[in-house]
DNA sequence: GTGCCTGTTACCTC
DNA sequence: AGAGGTAACAGGCA
């Protein structure tokens, strides 16, 4: 679930806690595949003392600096991060645990096991694939005219693929799409510039919004989006379409629907959003 | 127990 | 390039 608001949450508590400045001393690899491109045992030895330098974010990654490379985390659906004291045992779904030097541990959890670790030397070459970044100033009006001008298709996978805009999901998408009262199967062919802008505008502004709300928590299990301390976001009770079929559109009152657009759950007004 | 659902992405074929 | 499907997994839910 974590998508650009909740990962940025979660490089910002990180970069704000004691992990920076922190020596590893050893890794613990519970599910190795989670680690991708090296053994077990090559990944220990070469996080093996590296200091946590700084944590920062790009798309839905996580970048952890370290003095002599980068890790790469993508959480996917269910990857969650926590420091613990290390003689903690370990929790049923932990999949990684870094043990630092002062008997602490940076520990990693992920029910779904689809989140993946990646040591590098050069992130940007690592996430060469990713597009434009919605929030940073590369995102401007004729860049995102140009990239909508070149492809074709529906508006809802075109803004799910990575490689156009880096960070959106489901969540952010369905709102970003109700906001700019676009229908979510609108082919990209048939959009004028007024809706373009429209769209260009809503976006910031859905991922603002999320950002400053600490992300999206749906429903109350641990699988669900928290931070690093454990804190749920707020950005739910905000969300316009979103789990929302059934209830009225906050703008004209219609009932808000749920359909299945690329395999994704996707909800929208039909009234604010037609094709 | 059964079958269906889920917020992500990579990879395959047509 | 885009559409449509599958797979990786685990657990909630009806």
């Amino acid at each position: 679930m974590p998508e650009l608001p909740e990962v940025e949450t979660i490089a910002r508590e990180m970069r704000d806690s004691d992990l920076v400045g922190m020596r590893i001393i050893r890794a613990v690899i519970a599910w190795p595949k989670t680690i991708e491109g090296l053994s077990s045992g090559a990944f220990s030895q070469k996080i093996a003392n590296q200091k946590i330098k700084d944590v920062s974010r790009r798309g839905k990654y996580l970048i952890i600096s370290l003095n002599r490379s980068q890790l790469l985390v993508h959480l996917r659906m269910t990857g969650k991060f926590s420091i613990i004291n290390n003689a903690q045992k370990p929790h049923s779904h932990e999949r990684v645990r870094l043990i630092f030097a002062d008997g602490r541990a940076l520990c990693y959890e992920d029910q779904r096991k689809f989140g993946r670790w990646q040591l590098v030397d050069d992130s940007a070459e690592a996430l060469a694939h990713l597009g434009l970044e919605p929030l940073s100033s590369e995102f401007t009006w004729e860049a995102f005219l140009a990239m909508l001008k070149k492809h074709s298709g529906q508006i809802k996978p075109f803004l799910l693929n990575q490689e156009h805009i880096a960070g959106l999901g489901n969540i952010y998408v369905d709102e970003a799409l109700w906001e700019a009262k676009i229908h979510p199967q609108q082919l990209l062919s048939t959009l004028n510039e007024n809706t373009m802008k429209a769209l260009y505008h809503a976006i910031p502004n859905v991922l603002m919004r999320g950002l400053a709300n600490k992300g999206t928590s749906l429903g109350d299990h641990r699988a669900n989006y928290q931070s690093m301390r454990g804190a749920r976001g707020k950005n739910q009770s905000e969300l316009r379409v979103f789990h929302r079929e059934g209830c009225p559109c906050v703008r004209c009152g219609t009932t808000i629907v749920k359909i299945v657009v690329v395999q994704r759950g996707t909800h929208f007004c039909p009234h604010c959003q037609k094709i």
